[in-house]
DNA sequence: AAAGTATATAAGCATATAGTTATATACTTA
DNA sequence: TAAGTATATAACTATATGCTTATATACTTT
């Protein structure tokens, strides 16, 4: 469980800084659906780039940044790279989002019952 | 309830990509994480200044930031303008990011049992 | 071994981001 | 009303981001 502390805290703003700097590219985030919600459950850099109208370079730059940030894992394959979810790491990062908004709630709810 | 849907979820994108961009800079998610946990419940620009070691334009840019996106609500009071959570789009966006990971998850599960 | 395919990286360019200083606007108080 | 305080915005600068093209590396297939 998380907890409050400020140096710990500040360990987390920085964790959370880099997914959501991660996350926050519209054809980053669009991968991240796709592979979650269609039937591949795995992607190439060709295939990326196919299917975003992106170059292979452009492409290659993404899948590393997700990579970076513990978003995607990468695994060769003959002559391909397939990057899947990180699973165990993408647990880790939704604990510390819902850390957060945890303590915004907590303090909007507070908030509420003073007025 | 957030529906899988080719259309619905570009919007979602979209509003995420917002999202994350706005919580995607160290100064406006270590505002946030104060805001939560410290006893203000509100700031105004020039206490986000001193707070985080910034000019007041600067301060300034990032709350306008945090507004446009939705996340901090502003309340003009004499002088002063006070920028508090935005409690109902927080529990809005909390939502879109819990549909993502959770669509992320099934994937991450279903792939599991797979194997 | 040579040719083909997949990926990564380097270099360069355009735009976005985050800060600065200067200044305008809005409100309060002496 | 004049002075002081808070905020916003404009104009600028430095750095980051996202793309491009060119090219290197790794693997596969003929």
């Amino acid at each position: 469980m998380l907890r409050i502390n400020s140096e710990y805290t500040l360990e987390i703003s920085k964790d959370l800084e880099e997914l959501f700097k991660a996350l926050s590219n519209i054809n980053r985030l669009t991968l991240v659906y796709i592979l979650a919600t269609g039937e591949m459950e795995r992607v190439s850099v060709t295939e990326m780039a196919k299917k975003m109208g992106l170059t292979q370079p452009a492409a290659s730059q993404h899948l590393k940044i997700l990579k970076t940030a513990n978003i995607l894992n990468a695994k060769k394959q003959g002559n391909y790279i397939y990057y899947t979810f990180n699973h165990k790491a993408l647990i880790n990062h939704k604990e510390k989002i819902d850390f957060l908004f945890g303590c915004v709630f907590t303090k909007c709810d507070k908030r509420q019952k003073e007025e």
